[in-house]
DNA sequence: CCTGGAAACGTAACCGATAACGATTGCAGT
DNA sequence: ACTGCAATCGTTATCGGTTACGTTTCCAGG
């Protein structure tokens, strides 16, 4: 075993195989012009020394890395699912990915944060960035895609088709016989947020159904943001029969408040959400949900990067994705003594 | 809106602000000898240019960084747990996370893959490392955490009692009266692998049952690996009435190979797993596994690490976490024609 | 008025690597 | 032998920031 507790440098390479470090450079990096017995010597050396060139000094002096970039805030089942459709699109093309993550996972969401990490990613490290859900529009140096964009952003970016989705949740509701279908709304400056609203009151309105105001919650697509608002509405006398929540992250603690009240789901109340995470198809009941793939979303986020990097990139910059229903337990028609 | 699309550096700020560099750094850093004045105009240069210190270039320089690094060489759902918990153990603690993952997902398992990244971003951007399911022990200036270590491994690490947990599920499966249980085997460099199967053995062993060499698969955890494998032990005619995996990644593939040949489960065959990832609870019938809380071993990891780095860590340096098995569906008693 | 010393600040080396450029060498052609 | 060109390789500037060290400024004390 080789005692190499030192950091190995190029210096080092050099100094052992007798040449220079531009030497050294230029075979690590398969350039033009050494000769193939100071490559053999150089080689020997680095494997001797067992060195690595160093990610960050060779990113300070190159403009390319082939290293790309995704920042998030938070680190739950929509990230985590986002994250493997980037690195399938990622597979085997040559491009490796740093995630950033801060480790202020909670609160203090502060609207620059990711602005402040990407400046300090892109200016040298990466290549470009992927960014999830951001708080504002970002700017930078290196192309940006965002998933789930904020509202009136002109930025590449990738979502899915949210006016559709939601539209077609409440219509499932209103299908099955629901008049007073409440509303909890997400972080208002995403675009999301913003048409799954639309969505809700496209619905309504195609039904001829009045929207009463008081039956929408404002909250921020944490789930926890989801908790007061759910027993707020599930408390009032004339309680809706239905809840669309605005992701799967809130709609699951819906479900959780609607126990606590002693409210049974379907029976009592039906609950939709909105993203189909993982955990969505293993409660009891399942939870009738809009599927978004975020898998997809991260595949195309990634693939879009990759070319924008490379720029070949020819499509639309924004790329719009289908939804679909995901029909589940946690929804049934209402009781009559419900439908009145 | 300024514009500002052009990488704003530290003598930028100092040009504006008419001082140094190093004056700059100063003010950034909070360092001492600077006067009030100067940094009054530094902070105002700063906020006019919306400048940020680039992680690169500062860590190229500094000894620490407060970020700490985690290499993986896949990205299925039992990092994305891991990460959970990883991400828990940091927030608000002042360091942040790097993820390295790199693009050839599949395939070419190079045995120096993590050595190469660890060593890349241990140089200078990271303080410390947590390693997902290593190839082989790791070199590294900094701190380095694994998690389900190689096998004979003495370095800091965390990992699930692999060894109880696997003789718990097979003795479930003895209880319900299996007698012939086939085996799918992780990557024998893991020292979960070896634990796992060591389980297997003793389970057998302790009810009296010869260990039947044939019944033993060899995989790599790589769920792909246990499809030939599971095929292999289902075609044969004296199949077994049980088959226990490694990790549920192949366990869900042995399910959909019984599926397959028209297999019924628990019916025809009992599939037991270990992990339990979130996908094992909402297939049909759900999967029998053992519980490794992936969750817990991020959350340990990053606790040590952080430690480590800071020089404050006076535990074991080799966490070992409980397990439990949780039993769905996919494990019956056997039918009594396979009983015999 | 002079001196000492601390505070404030600039200069330049440095971290590890890359790349433009210039210098050297080798070899073919005359 | 001499020129010319290409191959090979070292020197040096550079990336953006940090820090050791040196210099200047300023004020209190003698």
């Amino acid at each position: 075993m080789i005692e190499a507790n030192a950091p190995v440098t190029m210096s080092d390479v050099a100094r052992i195989a007798g040449v220079s470090t531009a030497t050294v450079s230029r075979v690590v990096n398969g350039h033009y012009g050494v000769s193939a017995r100071t490559i053999a010597q150089v080689r020997t050396a680095i494997q001797e020394l067992g060195y690595e060139s160093s990610l960050v000094a060779s990113s300070l002096r190159r403009s390319r890395t082939n290293v790309l970039g995704l920042v998030a805030h938070s680190f739950q089942s929509y990230t985590a699912e986002v994250l493997k459709g980037v690195m399938k699109a990622l597979s085997r093309s040559g491009f490796d990915l740093i995630i950033y993550a801060n480790s202020d996972l909670y609160g203090s969401y502060s609207e620059g944060w990711e602005q402040r990490h990407l400046t300090r990613l892109s200016g040298t490290l990466t290549d470009g960035c992927i960014v999830v859900t951001p708080w504002g529009e970002m700017r930078s140096r290196t192309p940006v895609v965002a998933i789930d964009p904020v509202r009136g952003s002109t930025g590449p970016s990738v979502m899915a088709d949210n006016l559709a989705g939601a539209t077609t949740a409440v219509a499932h509701l209103l299908d099955l016989g629901h008049r007073r279908i409440g509303f909890i709304a997400g972080r208002d400056s995403l675009a999301s947020a913003w048409s799954r609203e639309e969505g809700y009151r496209a619905a309504l309105d195609g039904a001829g159904v009045p929207v009463d105001p008081t039956l929408i919650g404002r909250g921020d697509f944490n789930p926890e943001s989801a908790v007061p608002l759910a027993r707020a509405l599930l408390q009032r006398p004339d309680r809706p029969s239905a809840i669309f929540a605005a992701s799967d992250g809130m709609a699951l603690k819906v479900l959780e408040v609607a126990r606590e009240l002693g409210l049974a789901v379907p029976g009592d109340l039906s609950v939709v959400g909105f993203d189909n995470i993982p955990e969505s198809a293993s409660t009891e009941p399942g939870l009738t949900t809009v599927d978004q793939s975020m898998y997809q979303l991260g595949y195309e986020a990634a693939r879009m990067l990759k070319s924008l990097v490379t720029g070949e990139w020819d499509e639309p910059n924004q790329i719009v994705l289908p939804t679909s229903l995901v029909v589940r337990g946690s929804t049934a028609a209402p009781t009559s003594d419900q439908r009145r």
